[in-house]
RNA sequence: GCGAGAGUGGCGGAACGGCAAACGCACCAGACUUAGGAUCUGGCCCCGAAAGGGUUGGGGGUUCGAAUCCCCCCUCUCGCACCA
C-alpha cells in the first residue's frame, strides 16, 4: 500500500476494474425498486467543459447514492448528435459531419470515463446512429397519420447564416438562438408537429410537477405555453373590400369592454390593412406606415405607440358605433387574430393610440371605490369593476359581463366563447444536411406520400458536397432526391428537409432504456420498467426548449401506445453555471490568466480589469481545461470542488486555491486512514457504549450524527455541498481523536473503525476512486460502489447530557449542562442560580416562561 | 413593465421560528524545517483591555423568541417582454 495519495494510479486502475466488473450496469429484470437518474446528453462539440463536469458530477452522486441505498440505477450516458456545427466543421475543414462527429464522441467518451461517472456504457447511443433514428422516422409517420404532423405554407422564422428555419422556441428575441443573427421572415412549407393539441394537458401537467421541477422552469412553461380565456368576436366591415371578408375577426380577453371598443387595430401585416386602403387617397400613406414598421425588428417597434388610419369602417355589433380601422405598431401578427378591437379607457396600449390620435375613449367599467372621469383619465383603467354605458349589461361585474357578452355575440352570429394560446405548432423542418430525414416523398400525381414501413431507415447519404453555399446539401445530391412514387411508381422527389435535432433529445431518454431494440421504436415492457426519469439534472437553458418538446413528445408516444407515462421526468434539478473571473485589458481585450501579471497586462503594460465573474467561455477567455485539472489534481478532487463550492443550483465560482483546499482534505483523509490503519480492527463489531470513555463515545456520536446530517442532505436536499462539510468535521474529529490517544482506549479501535468505514461510505458517491482504495486499505474486499449505504443508530446519538440555552427576554444570556430529559423544575431552578443569568433578570421573577426540552428557556420579565 | 430568485465576514457559503457566521478559501501568528507554495497548532464579523455590548440590504409588523414568517422600500441576477 502506498503511503502517498497518487490520484492518477488509483483512478486508472479503479475505472478499469468497474469497467472489466460491469459495475454499472442497470439490469431490466431485477427485484430491486428501479431508479432512473438522468443528465442532459451532451453535443459532441469535441471537448467536455466545466459545465458538463459539474451537471454530470452532480447526476453522479444521485445516481451512486441511491445505488448504495438499493436501488437498482439506471445512469446511462449518449450523444446528441446531430447539427450544425458538425456541417460547419464540414465547410471549414473538409471533414465528413459523420466522421467529425464520431471523432469528437470518442473523445470526449475518453473524457468522460476518467471522471470516473457510474454510466452503464453498454446503452451509449448516438443519435446520427440510423439505427436511432430509423425509429424517430417510424414515429414521424405514425403521427403523421394522425395528423400530429403535418405540412403547411407559412411564414418562417429564417435565420440567414444558418440557413434554416427556426422553431418559434429557438428565435430569442428576434434572433436566432445558436449564432444570434437577426431571423427574417420567410413564407415556406415546413413540417409542424401539433404540439398545440397538447396545449391544456402540458399546462395542466405544471400543475403535477410543483414541487417536483424549480418554480421559474414551471413559470416559464406556463408563460410559453400562455393560455388565454377570453371571446372572438367578428365586426361586420362597412365595404366588404376583400373577397369573402366582409368582417374583421379579432380576440379578446375582455368581452365585458366592448361597449368602449371605439376603434380597430390590425399588425401591419393584416391581409386588409392594404387591401381596405387600395385605391384610395390613403393607399400612401397607409403603405408608408406598414412598410416602415415591418422594417423594424420587434424590439424596436415597441418605442411608442403609432398607427395610421386605413380609411375603412366597421360596425360594433353590440353598440352599433361605426368603428374606424387602424393599422397599429403594437398589434401582433402572430397572436390571436391579428387584429383587436380598440378600448381606450380600458387597455393601456389603446389609451395611448387614442391620445395620439385624439380617438374617442368611452368608459364602459367603473371600478367599485371610484368614479372614472373620461374627460380626467390619465391612464386605462384595467382592473375589474361594474359595466355602464353598456346597454343590457349595466350593472353587470367584469366576470359576469365577460360571459354574458360572449353568450351575446354566440346568440347573434357575430363571436363566441374561446380560448387562445400563445404557444404554436413546433416547426420541425431544417433546410440542413446533418439531421435525420423526414420520411416522405414528394409524388406529381399522389402528393405527399410516406416512405413504407419497411424501408425505413431513410439514411443520409454520405456523399453530397459540403460547399457552404446555397442551401442544404442534401438537395443536391441527386441519387437521394430521385426515387420513384412508393405508391404508383411514378418518378418522384424525396423530402430533403431534415428534423429538429430537439426531435432526438425528445425521446432518448426512453430509448435507453431498450437501446438493442431492434424491431420497433421502445419496447414497452422495459420503458414501463425505468420510466419515468427519476432525477434529471441539466441547465435551466432547456427550460422552454427541449423540456416543453420531451414533455410533448412523451405524450404523443403514449398515444402511440410505446410509454405508459405522461411526464417524460418526474424530479428536475437545473444546475447553475460554471463562471470565473474574466480579465480585461483595454488593448487587448480579455485576457488568458497568463496574460496578465501584477494586475497589468504582459503585452501592452496597461492595467488590466478583473471583471465579475462570468460564465465560463472561450471567448472570454476564463475557461478551465478538466483534462489539465485531472492530471494534475484527479477526478476526484475536480469532482469533491463542483460539489462542495456550492449548492447545485446556484452558480459555482471557479476557483483555483478552491481547487487545492479539495485536493489537500482528500490527502488529510488519506493520511488519516493509512496512520492508522494498522491499529484499527477493521473487522471490530460495534462499539460498545457501555463503559466507554466519554471521548469514545463523543467520536461515536459525532459518526452517526454525520451519518445522519450526509444522508439528509444528499439523499433528501441535494445539498451537497454541506453533506461534503459534514465529512470534513467528521475527518478533523477523528484526527484530533487519533492524536489525543482515543486509541488507547479500549473501545478506541473499533469507535475509529466505524468512524473512517462511514466517511468511506459517506464520501464514497463524491469521490469514488480514492474511497474504493481506502476501503481496500481498512481490509474490504467487497466493491464499494454496490456497499449498502450506513445507516445512523439513533441510540448513539442520545445524551445523558445536554447543553440547554437560556435565553432572557429572547437574548442568550447562558448556557446550562443537564441530564438529558431534565424537567422544566429543575432547569429553571438551575437558570435562576446562574450568575450571568441573574445579573439579567435585574432582581425580578420571571413573567413568563418558554421551555423546549432539552433545547432551550427563555425567560421573560 | 411583468414574473422568478437572491441580498449574511475579505471570498465561496452554513444556519428549513430557538446558540448567526458550520465547512472551506484567503489572510495573520507560531511550530517543524537549509527552505516552504508541504504538514501541524492557534487566531480571524464590529466596538471593547476585559466584563460585556452590537451585527444577517433599509424600515415596519407577527412572536416569549425572526437571517428565517408577513407588509413596504432599495439593490442585484435571470427569464418574459406590447400576448389584446
Amino acid at each position: 500500500m502506498k503511503e502517498r495519495y497518487d490520484p492518477a494510479e488509483i483512478e486508472a486502475r479503479w475505472q478499469e476494474r468497474w469497467e472489466r466488473d460491469g459495475a454499472f450496469r442497470a439490469a431490466d429484470d431485477s427485484d430491486r425498486p428501479k431508479y432512473y437518474a438522468l443528465e442532459m446528453f451532451p453535443y459532441p462539440s469535441g471537448r467536455i467543459h466545466m459545465g458538463h463536469v459539474r451537471n454530470y458530477a452532480i447526476g453522479d452522486v444521485i445516481a451512486r447514492t441511491q445505488r448504495m441505498r438499493g436501488r437498482e440505477v439506471l445512469h446511462p450516458m449518449g450523444w446528441d448528435a446531430f447539427g450544425l456545427p458538425a456541417e460547419n466543421a464540414a465547410i471549414e475543414r473538409k471533414v465528413h459531419p459523420a466522421e467529425w462527429t464520431r471523432a469528437n464522441i470518442e473523445s470526449m467518451r475518453v473524457q468522460l470515463r476518467r471522471m470516473g461517472f457510474s454510466y452503464d456504457w453498454r446503452r451509449e447511443l448516438a443519435t446520427c446512429d440510423p439505427e436511432y433514428y430509423r425509429w424517430e422516422q417510424l414515429v414521424f409517420l405514425r403521427m403523421l397519420e394522425r395528423g400530429l404532423a403535418y405540412r403547411r405554407h407559412a411564414p418562417a422564422n429564417w435565420c440567414p447564416s444558418c440557413e434554416t428555419v427556426l422553431a418559434n422556441e429557438q428565435v430569442e428575441d428576434g434572433a436566432c438562438w445558436r449564432c444570434g443573427s437577426r431571423v427574417e421572415a420567410r413564407a415556406l412549407e415546413q413540417w409542424f408537429f401539433r404540439i398545440t393539441d397538447y396545449a391544456d394537458e402540458l399546462l395542466e401537467g405544471c400543475d403535477r410537477l410543483e414541487g417536483a421541477w424549480p418554480e421559474r422552469v414551471l413559470t416559464m412553461q406556463r408563460n410559453w405555453i400562455g393560455k388565454s380565456i377570453g371571446a372572438e368576436i367578428r365586426f361586420p366591415l362597412d365595404e366588404p373590400r376583400h373577397a369573402g371578408a366582409g368582417e374583421i375577426s379579432v380576440f379578446t380577453t375582455r368581452a365585458d369592454t366592448i361597449f368602449g371598443a371605439t376603434f380597430l387595430s390590425l399588425a401591419v401585416e393584416h391581409p386588409l390593412v392594404l387591401e381596405i386602403a387600395r385605391g384610395t387617397a390613403r393607399e400612401a400613406e397607409v403603405r408608408e406606415f406598414v412598410d416602415r414598421v415591418r422594417g423594424m425588428a420587434r424590439s424596436e417597434r415597441a418605442a411608442g405607440k403609432e398607427g395610421v388610419f386605413t380609411g375603412g369602417f366597421c360596425t360594433n355589433p353590440l353598440s352599433g358605433r361605426r368603428m374606424p380601422i387602424w393599422a397599429a405598431n403594437f398589434v401582433l401578427a402572430e397572436y390571436g387574430t391579428g387584429a383587436v378591437m380598440g378600448v381606450p379607457a380600458h387597455d393601456q396600449r389603446d389609451f395611448e393610440l387614442a391620445r395620439a390620435y385624439d380617438l374617442p375613449i368611452v368608459v364602459v367599467i367603473q371600478p367599485e371605490d371610484r368614479a372614472l372621469d373620461p374627460e380626467r383619465l390619465t391612464e386605462a383603467w384595467e382592473g375589474p369593476g361594474r359595466m355602464v354605458l353598456s346597454g343590457e349589461f349595466d350593472g353587470l361585474t367584469s366576470d359576469a359581463g365577460k360571459v354574458a357578452v360572449a353568450k351575446a355575440l354566440e346568440a347573434r352570429g357575430f363571436g363566441r366563447a374561446t380560448i387562445q394560446f400563445r404557444i404554436r405548432d413546433w416547426c420541425i423542418s431544417r433546410q440542413r444536411y446533418w439531421g435525420a430525414p423526414i420520411p416522405v416523398v414528394h409524388c406529381e400525381g399522389c402528393g405527399v406520400v410516406p416512405v413504407p414501413d419497411e424501408e425505413l431507415p431513410v439514411v443520409l447519404p454520405l456523399d453530397v458536397p459540403f460547399t457552404g453555399e446555397g442551401g442544404s446539401p442534401l438537395a443536391k445530391s441527386e441519387a437521394f432526391v430521385r426515387v420513384s412514387c412508393p405508391r404508383c411508381g411514378g418518378p418522384a422527389r424525396r423530402e430533403t428537409d431534415t428534423m429538429d435535432t430537439f426531435v432526438e433529445s425528445s425521446w432518448y431518454f426512453a430509448r435507453f432504456a431498450c437501446p438493442d431494440e431492434t424491431t420497433r421504436p421502445l419496447d414497452p415492457a422495459r420503458t414501463r420498467r425505468w420510466l419515468p426519469v427519476d432525477q434529471y439534472v441539466g441547465g435551466i437553458e432547456h427550460a422552454v426548449l427541449h423540456l416543453i418538446y420531451a414533455r410533448f413528445y412523451t405524450r404523443v408516444l403514449r398515444d402511440l401506445g410505446y410509454v405508459e407515462v405522461d411526464e417524460p421526468f418526474a424530479h428536475l434539478l437545473t444546475q447553475g453555471m460554471v463562471c470565473k473571473e474574466t480579465i480585461a485589458c483595454e488593448e487587448h481585450g480579455w485576457l488568458y490568466p497568463d496574460e496578465a501579471a501584477d494586475g497589468h497586462c504582459k503585452r501592452c503594460s496597461r492595467p488590466v480589469t478583473i471583471g465579475r465573474m462570468e460564465k465560463m467561455s472561450k471567448s472570454k477567455r476564463n475557461v478551465v481545461d478538466p483534462d489539465e485539472l485531472i492530471a494534475r489534481y484527479g477526478a476526484d478532487t475536480v469532482r469533491l470542488f463542483c460539489l462542495f463550492a456550492a449548492p447545485p443550483e446556484r452558480d459555482l465560482e471557479w476557483n483555483d486555491q478552491g481547487v487545492e483546499g479539495a485536493f489537500r482534505f482528500l490527502n488529510r483523509l488519506w493520511r488519516l486512514v493509512h496512520g492508522v490503519r494498522e491499529r484499527v480492527s477493521t473487522a471490530a463489531a460495534v462499539p460498545d457504549l457501555e463503559g466507554m470513555t466519554e471521548r469514545s463515545r463523543t467520536l461515536h456520536r459525532q459518526t452517526h450524527r454525520t451519518i445522519r446530517r450526509v444522508t439528509d442532505d444528499v439523499a433528501d436536499r441535494f445539498h451537497f455541498n454541506t453533506a461534503v462539510a459534514a465529512t470534513m468535521e467528521l475527518v478533523n474529529a477523528a484526527s484530533r481523536f487519533v492524536e489525543d490517544g482515543g486509541l488507547d482506549d479500549e473501545a478506541g479501535p473499533a469507535v475509529l473503525a466505524e468512524a473512517l468505514r462511514s466517511l468511506v461510505l459517506l464520501l464514497a458517491p463524491v469521490v469514488p476512486h480514492v474511497t474504493a482504495e481506502l476501503w481496500a486499505a481498512l481490509g474490504r474486499d467487497t466493491s464499494l460502489a454496490a456497499e449498502p449505504w450506513p445507516l445512523a443508530d439513533d441510540g448513539a446519538l442520545e445524551q445523558e447530557s445536554v447543553v440547554v440555552v437560556v435565553q432572557v427576554n429572547g437574548r442568550l444570556r447562558g448556557r446550562l449542562t443537564v441530564p438529558r430529559g431534565a424537567s422544566e423544575e429543575h432547569v429553571v431552578e438551575q437558570a435562576l442560580a446562574d450568575e450571568g443569568v441573574r445579573r439579567h433578570l435585574d432582581g425580578g421573577s420571571p413573567r413568563k416562561r418558554v421551555f423546549v426540552p432539552d433545547r432551550l428557556l427563555n425567560l421573560v420579565v
